[in-house]
DNA sequence: TGCAAAATATGCTTAAAAACATATATTTTT
DNA sequence: AAAAATATATGTTTTTAAGCATATTTTGCA
């Protein structure tokens, strides 16, 4: 079978973050970078790892998790197109302290991490860029700690739909989340056993908030979500 | 009452990010800084007010948290001399998304947020250093969010005395952990109830894990509070 | 010093979520 | 297409932690 050669946006069209780099950079790096293919569910980098590159997703969706006690996994952050992902641990000097895998296949642009750090040393408006992202990248993490424990079961799914609509949007129907995902993914983003995912997702269509059919969840009351997701 | 008067030790001596300053940067910022005090259990800066500075802590200890569901506080982070916060919400021009209050009575330097900015953006060096705390706090801030989700109780307190004893350590007893913390305290950075604070810590200290004499506690087992600590 | 308020201690009850057990449906493999 | 594997659904039991009640102790303050 014969591979098919797709022309990609170069790295620096896809984000602002990149595109503050200079011409003479843009064309350095250019040389540098390459394309990556990973099919659905594939690990991109894993939990331990020496951090040497990071990424630019140029399409597909990524989910960030961690491995917690008893191999439970809590997925941290959702990925969409454009967004970059591993460099925190690059610039820590660190392994990786979470796992990546494909949603579905996606195209990444790879980018060594010593070319990514010769960048924030020299561009100081890369470096702005790349510490507002991860200044924005905390506050949700610091969110996400109070969702995840201060919430009860309901809310917690419900915020879990909430932030898959605002990530991945809707389908042409205006109401089908964009995201196909497991009752396992769902728990591991809401800090629930697969079986409380599957029963309150029930309970939801049960109240008409939401109607399932497999893995197409449609959202027929965002409002009442939302109300659930702030009451805990 | 004469008011005591303290001299400091100059603000880009007290940590190795604010001393890749250029000599130029160090006496502008020294003009503009203000040594501030704050007597116990002070609020420093609320959740949702504007950012518009950002503090390094001279002496003292502090505090920072979230209010979450049903204003139940969640302890996010401690802090101790020498370490520099707030200024997340500044790069972000957001609101502070979290509370800040002493511990105990502090000194801190303030720092104008736009001050603080000018140095992000004309200072190379300055800015990788933030990248790098940002880069250890999001780290610190994603391993917290396992830990308060998947851990049983004896687990997140467990946690919660050896996080105390890594930042703060030992009094000169060498057992003694060096913050004098209220149960209420205790169960807000261990996500659970007072209540339960009490009881657990209450066990701990019948099983000979720690002793307590009110807020003093002595860790008498570390080794076993970690154990309890890593299965949850 | 003594009083009030706050914090700590402890027992009991209730509610929430996990764990377990099957059954059924869906997808993948052969 | 059939079989196997995986995912979803739903009911039941058990565990965990919250909620509540009430002493008791400690602390702050007049």
């Amino acid at each position: 079978m014969k591979k098919k050669i797709v022309e990609h946006k170069k790295l620096w069209e896809l984000s602002p973050v990149w595109d503050v780099l200079t011409e003479q950079e843009k064309q350095w790096l250019d040389g540098r970078v390459e394309v990556v293919h990973f099919p659905k569910n594939a690990l991109i980098h894993s939990e331990g790892d020496r951090a040497d590159r990071m990424w630019v997703l140029i399409t597909g969706k990524v989910r960030i998790y961690k491995e917690g006690v008893g191999q439970r996994a809590q997925i941290i952050r959702l990925l969409k197109a454009h967004d970059f992902f591993g460099f925190r641990a690059v610039i820590a000097g660190d392994t990786y302290t979470s796992c990546a895998s494909a949603f579905e296949p996606c195209e990444v642009y790879q980018v060594n991490g010593e070319d990514f750090m010769t960048l924030l040393r020299q561009n100081n408006t890369f470096c702005y860029k790349v510490v507002q992202a991860l200044a924005t990248d905390l506050a949700v993490s610091e969110i996400q700690t109070i969702n995840l424990t201060q919430k009860h079961i309901r809310g917690r799914l419900a915020e879990s739909l909430i932030t898959m609509r605002k990530k991945y949007g809707y389908d042409e129907d205006g109401c089908t989340l964009a995201l196909y995902i497991s009752r396992e993914d769902l728990a591991n983003m809401s800090n629930m056993t697969t079986s409380n995912a599957i029963r309150t997702l029930s309970q939801f269509a049960q109240e008409g908030l939401v109607s399932i059919d497999g893995r197409k969840i449609k959202v027929l009351n965002e409002d009442e979500l939302k109300h659930i997701s702030r009451l805990g």
